[in-house]
DNA sequence: ATTTAATTTTAGACAAACCTAAATAATTGT
DNA sequence: ACAATTATTTAGGTTTGTCTAAAATTAAAT
């Protein structure tokens, strides 16, 4: 028996996603209101499909009680997250996107229909552990090592990694990292931070700067080595 | 104004390259049952949408008089080809997808809607100008140069040609060329055909083979010089 | 030139995915 | 504990793209 069923609608496979995400770190049953928020539609849309998600058995539902992903639903999720972020891989390795432009486009590419095509996809690009934004690429069987990606503004002094992502991905942001000399892939070492404005100073290739707490409530350090 | 509108359909352009498609060669007015045929669906279900697309101007359409795609229309068609044979050659020449497997993906591929990943993909693929078929790709305005892709059967003897296409892409098939060292992208020139069976000698790389008639209606040149 | 056959269109229905408005259940505040 | 608020569901309606069956038009055949 195949792991996921192919035999789905583009919208059924969008809300199988956002109730993964939902549901990501607080891993209770998530809301009505809060599914129909992400899915830009109303409540009453989201019960429908709800109720015809939980017939397919990819979510457990009861009447008022929320929804959850089954088995089978994280699965699904978590394939059409594998396409995702190996869509975004290419589009910024191959194809010399940059990360704030890929999301939209990996939102439609995440929903073709072949196997093959993602296999060797996934070997066209080395076998890719983490996306542009650092987050973790799943396998085909959906095993993914868990991220221990946090924000440079939660991390502690002493605490060290690699720059994987950013929160913010305006272009204005990325200009001013740019700027900066910070780019993806490079090492930081948080320094010091300062108690009264937040701003943190960080080690990098080009020396030592000090970024204000708006930027580092924005940079996301993939954690090699905690003091 | 743009030449061609994003918000169209899967549907719909399905339908306006079906039309295309059927329209390609007698580029008279295309059937009701035609489209219906290639659509694989009924012919009450074509009325409709085909009032829709006049609705849109993107087709001609006078009641039992036939369909036939407006200049507007043309072009939402060689956009849609566009992305379909550029993305062929990313399967074949990228990914290592053999002829024949690329259809069905490139089906679903196409309708992805960005520019910018269009563009982008072309560059990446080094600017190609026909697709793994032998069939050319349109330029960003529908600009493309008519292919005089012949079968080999077709051809006069003395024509020279570059091999640019199967009609059967069965495995089989491909195997055999395999086998006799006929590759896409080889240089032939049609020495000798027998009257009585219709087979053809042709010079290659490797020497001259003799092919059979049944090969010979399956192989396309692409024709650099006609005696 | 009619009749027959084939094609095409209309009319009315259906499923999917959405909507609004009203009803029901759960939660919160006092 | 119970009224008020909020969350959720139901009921009924819309649009898109499909269908079947019947009616209308065109083409073919004698």
């Amino acid at each position: 028996m195949h792991l996921y069923c192919f035999n789905m609608t583009l919208s059924e496979e969008d809300y199988i996603k956002s109730i993964y995400h939902l549901s990501e770190f607080n891993s209770k049953s998530v809301a009505t209101n809060a599914i129909a928020e992400q899915m830009k539609t109303k409540p009453s849309s989201v019960t429908d499909m709800v109720k015809k998600l939980s017939e397919k058995s990819l979510v457990n539902y009861k009447k008022y009680q929320g929804v959850s992903l089954s088995e089978k639903g994280r699965l699904v999720a978590l394939s059409i997250i594998r396409k995702h972020r190996l869509w975004e891989v290419f589009l910024v390795d191959k194809l010399n996107f940059s990360w704030d432009e890929v999301h939209v486009v990996a939102e439609q590419l995440e929903h073709i229909k072949s196997d093959a095509l993602i296999d060797k996809l996934d070997a066209h690009l080395g076998y890719p552990k983490v996306d542009p934004h650092g987050d973790p690429i799943p396998n085909k069987d959906g095993v993914f090592t868990k991220s221990i990606k946090k924000l440079i503004s939660e991390l502690p002094v002493g605490s060290q990694g690699v720059c994987v992502g950013v929160n913010d991905s305006s272009a204005a942001f990325l200009k001013f990292l740019d700027k900066n000399k910070i780019a993806l892939g490079d090492t930081f070492k948080i320094l010091e931070r300062e108690d009264f404005d937040g701003s943190v100073t960080i080690s990098t290739r080009a020396g030592s700067i000090n970024i204000s707490k708006q930027i580092a409530t924005n940079l996301f350090l993939e954690i090699v080595d905690e003091e």
